[in-house]
DNA sequence: TATTGTTATACTCTATAACTATA
DNA sequence: TATAGTTATAGAGTATAACAATA
């Protein structure tokens, strides 16, 4: 019975494989990582924020792709965790920086730490040319390109 | 200033990458398709019912990867929009199998007459040899995989 | 006038738990 | 007892529009 369901194309089209990769690490990685209580969005965005303390909350919006609105969301659940802190630009009144808190520092060091092995685990199926490839079409389609 | 972010190992990352492109091929998708008003998910399952016309809901969330209640709510908003009926199984009281409406059937030939046309748009940056081996490696980390 | 961040609003997607009808 | 589907609840993520403060 259900193996008798048919696929038809669904596994040749890029949306359903994307979304489901997608899926499969966003759970792998809320698993491997679950003492932190992080997501993958909220890691790469704490991250960001330590490589970049002077940065507005805007230009963050701009570097995870995200509407101003949104993403001042994901700042207030990540100060709500204790893991960033807010305060007035110094040079632009209307302007927030954020910056990782002693505690953010240690959740952000715990995830570097185990995020290669992480990685590696979630693409246990690929061999380490795949896994460079992969990631390099990833890149390579990320890249902004003409619009037809 | 906006050239000053360090971006660290963000790109490294395959949850970043993932991640990136599965916002960028949802968006994409939603307004290449924008006269469906479809997500890629809801054309996914619309497609899937389309070829299953006699499968239950458990049997469809387990295709998606999705919970039961869940997956309820993402047929109750095809249902809304007219594109599938829902009536109760034959054969079991319990269950409910779903299949296309006419409505429903016209909005999933659209989507597919221009799938192709819209995935190749989205890879834009690859050539065909690039764009096979993606689709390849993407269905390979898809492939479940012994726990570690 | 334009920009920064916030608030209000809304929708999609995800999950867990408790419920009902049936098996 | 177990299963199919629903309802209730919660949270993350996404987006648009309107607003106050500031540039």
């Amino acid at each position: 019975m259900e193996n008798s369901i048919k696929w038809g194309r669904t596994r040749d089209f890029f949306a359903a494989q994307l979304r489901a990769a997608q899926m499969n690490i966003y759970s792998h990685f809320t698993e491997w990582f679950d003492d932190t209580g992080l997501s993958p969005k909220q890691f790469a965005v704490l991250y960001v924020i330590s490589l970049n303390p002077e940065v507005n909350q805007r230009q963050l919006a701009n570097v995870h792709s995200t509407e101003r609105a949104a993403f001042g969301e994901t700042l207030a659940r990540l100060e709500e965790k204790g893991l960033i802190e807010r305060k007035a630009s110094k040079t632009d009144k209307r302007a927030k920086v954020a910056s990782v808190t002693a505690k953010g520092e240690d959740v952000l060091k715990r995830i570097l730490i185990g995020i290669d092995e992480q990685e590696r685990a979630f693409t246990a199926n690929l061999n380490d040319a795949e896994r460079h490839m992969l990631l390099a079409l990833l890149l390579k389609v990320n890249m902004p390109h003409r619009e037809s």
